[in-house]
DNA sequence: CTTGCATTAGACCGACCGGTCAACTATATT
DNA sequence: AATATAGTTGACCGGTCGGTCTAATGCAAG
């Protein structure tokens, strides 16, 4: 029942890599084809369309995503602002050595993709979009912990983690454009003060 | 001598505004030269490539930037703290603006150009690099007057302006990714307490 | 009026784009 | 062994890509 050859997971495989390290818009299926060692056919016999690719990859390593370093760095067993410092060491050492096997600092797939197609494709943007909350909602839930034990005052929990992830998604930006991973070293420590009040609005 | 009809100036014009509201790889030259009423022709007799286009195009921005808001947020006549609040309102007012027009948010064009090209044009993405170096020098002075005057505790104001320029990138990658304008507004009163201490390294 | 140069026009190029299709093969079921 | 179906092949499609080229303009100086 299962294919055996896993032809869909090799081209969604070799999409996210290209993907990442590239863009959307300059790899070609042709190219997808070829490094998953198919035929153009095969490949429209499990997407309809490289939009649909795209979709299938953004799913695919949102998964990866949550049971890779997310899972590791959100572990409930460490401390909640722990958490949040692990987030920063896991972004670095994932950029430093992608940087170290490919010459370049890939970014953020998710943050990559969002720049690129957000204004031209509203269902892809969406998608993105509910990635940012879900990884949001990471921060929340960290950050309402946080609270409840005293460590941290009180604070707008809510718009404080999407401060987090905006912060975040701008070291990596920063560090992909100046192609070196250290930016996110020296600027992580901010991450874990940012705070935005209750009732400011 | 000076060109009359300024075609170079409008190409780059037609240029600058379809990368920002699109992506460099998915505007075309034919589209240019369409928008801008000329022929190809015309198009590589000022422009030995597209790369020279978005080159000059950065150019071009960054001068606009430079005697536009950032000249306008960084008044030296304002309390140095006042002017950072003011970037948040000028980010915040742009966006706005730009998707009441278009339906969308287009972010920032250098931080939406780094993304896309860093992996694969380093020479682009130097001078995007370039443009945010300059841009965190900005920050920096008015940190460093701050300092001075009294107004914040001593900090690391290099590394303190990098971290609010990429809080801001954060920003507007996420406003974008929600196409939600309000994000930058929601988030905007945390960067100027934005801190990174000194000899922490 | 002529020369010379900057600018423009638009046909044209090979390469590649995303996508289609009919034929073929392998595999599982009956 | 026969059949159905999932997977695969590779030729093929119209269209667009970035870029070239030649010929025709406009225009200014001599």
């Amino acid at each position: 029942m299962n294919s055996t050859n896993g032809t869909r997971e090799r081209i969604i495989e070799v999409a996210k890599s290209r993907f990442h390290n590239r863009s959307y818009a300059d790899v070609g299926i042709r190219e997808i084809c070829d490094m998953a060692s198919i035929q153009k056919g095969s490949f429209y016999h499990f997407f309809p369309s490289k939009r649909d690719l795209v979709l299938a990859v953004i799913d695919n390593f949102a998964l990866d995503w949550a049971n890779g370093f997310v899972a590791e760095a959100f572990d409930p067993l460490l401390p909640p602002m722990e958490r949040i410092d692990y987030v920063i060491d896991a972004a670095y050492f994932w950029q430093r050595s992608s940087k170290e096997l490919n010459g370049h600092i890939p970014g953020c797939l998710f943050g990559n993709l969002a720049l690129e197609v957000s204004t031209q494709d509203d269902v892809l943007r969406a998608k993105l979009n509910a990635v940012f909350i879900s990884a949001k909602d990471r921060f929340k839930d960290t950050l309402d912990e946080a609270i409840e034990q005293g460590i941290i005052p009180p604070l707008d929990s809510e718009f404080t983690a999407e401060a987090m992830l905006a912060y975040l998604e701008g070291m990596i930006l920063l560090a992909k454009a100046k192609n070196d991973p250290e930016v996110i070293y020296r600027l992580g420590s901010a991450l874990k003060n940012i705070r935005i009040e209750l009732n400011t609005h």
